[in-house]
DNA sequence: GATGATTTGTACGTATGTATA
DNA sequence: ATATACATACGTACAAATCAT
């Protein structure tokens, strides 16, 4: 593994992570120091950063971690719940059998991690089942796009998702509806359900206190940056 | 302009415009001195255009213009009739009256080319035609994703895509529907109408000899590469 | 399969542009 | 407004990996 590559995926896995926050600058000399490199493969990690929306980068002024205004974070999760909408739906008319009983097979894990409470196992497998939802759709195009967007909005959700144990509960019925209709090959209402789930962690997001959210930033203006390219 | 944003601009140019053609290399050094500058910026640009998914790259074996197989192609068609119908759905919800005005008026444009038999000026407005309806959906994230999917198609549309005269024809009675539905605010059929005149480019598409095309390649195996992050 | 030629990956120094005093 | 400091952009040199012979 070349090192731009590895120093790239260390800074996305920081950013999904939060351990980098949106709006918080990439000096490329700290950068390089931080990864025992020089400042060549950290700026072509950065370019490509750039270039996938998570970072944003201004010519001679440096690159910062990608703070979309609230508009265009509207926007994402609007797109995210179409994207996701149409891989259930694709998934409902081409799934095979065997990614239908993995799919089931995990859900059913999932009802134990709610019974239990175990927040983190159950977000950790929720990234998972919609995973395999992509997958399932057996259309690899779709499957780059959803990804991609939900990297993108990664850094927005509030860090523990499922703070309450209802939310736990509604999330698994939810995927309960999309199952269902999966299964039964109903693409229509595997697209309905899934996009009425996600439009509903959408507004879980947005009743959220909002720790990064630009619109937070009270006195200082930390200049909108786009994530577009 | 920096020099690495010059070459990437018209690395993007001369890719779209069929002056490159998918699966041929681009060497550093030569690029290099074709654009009288040095390597570095050449690779800043080429990490960025491997990102956007027009280029693939891969460690230690340079860089080639993306070469999806003919699976990955019809997915990306089948995604791109999603986008562009949800690009109507949403501009037959929220196109302001000036926007639809201007849509309009671009569409009589349009008519007098068909009757003219103007296929260049014809292919170049309709470019703006969807461009201004991908506006009119106002949604900034589904304007860009549905923009960047048209540009990796790009290449792979043929160099004379209005070859038939009762093509023309057919495209603008196409979007007449289209702009009907939008007028009336009927999102419904404005999506249906949109993907149905998506599809139709595609049939139109495939039924066209394949020039570039990775299943026309007979002897050689140029090695499939994927367009994918 | 080993070796040389070629190309990519990385380091470092200099130039240029931006921000601050 | 000018100058100074600083970070980024670019060029050159070398190291490492790939491929052609």
């Amino acid at each position: 593994m070349t090192r731009a590559e590895t120093i790239r995926l260390a800074l996305t896995d920081q950013i999904l992570s939060g351990r980098r926050l949106p709006g918080s600058a990439l000096d490329e000399n700290e950068l390089a120091r931080s990864y025992g490199a020089s400042r060549t493969p950290v700026r072509e990690a950065l370019r490509q950063l750039a270039a996938s929306g998570l970072v944003v980068h201004r010519p001679h002024r440096g690159a910062v971690i990608a703070l979309p205004s609230d508009q265009m974070l509207g926007d994402m999760f609007q797109i995210m719940t179409e994207l996701e909408g149409l891989c259930a739906e694709y998934a409902a008319r081409s799934m095979t059998l065997a990614q239908r009983d993995d799919l089931v097979a995990i859900h059913t894990q999932m009802a134990s991690m709610v019974s239990s409470g175990d927040r983190a196992a159950y977000a950790s497998a929720n990234e998972v089942f919609h995973t395999r939802l992509y997958e399932g759709g057996h259309n690899a195009y779709l499957a780059e796009l959803t990804l991609q967007t939900r990297q993108r909005l990664q850094p927005f959700r509030r860090a523990q998702f499922f703070s309450s144990l209802g939310r736990l509960v509604a999330s698994h019925q939810e995927h309960e509806a999309v199952i269902q209709a999966i299964l039964r090959g109903d693409h229509v209402k595997a697209r309905l359900a899934m996009m009425q789930h996600i439009v509903t962690v959408r507004d879980v997001y947005l009743s959220m206190p909002a720790p990064i959210s630009s619109s937070a930033a009270s006195g200082n203006k930390p200049e909108q940056v786009a994530g577009g390219r």
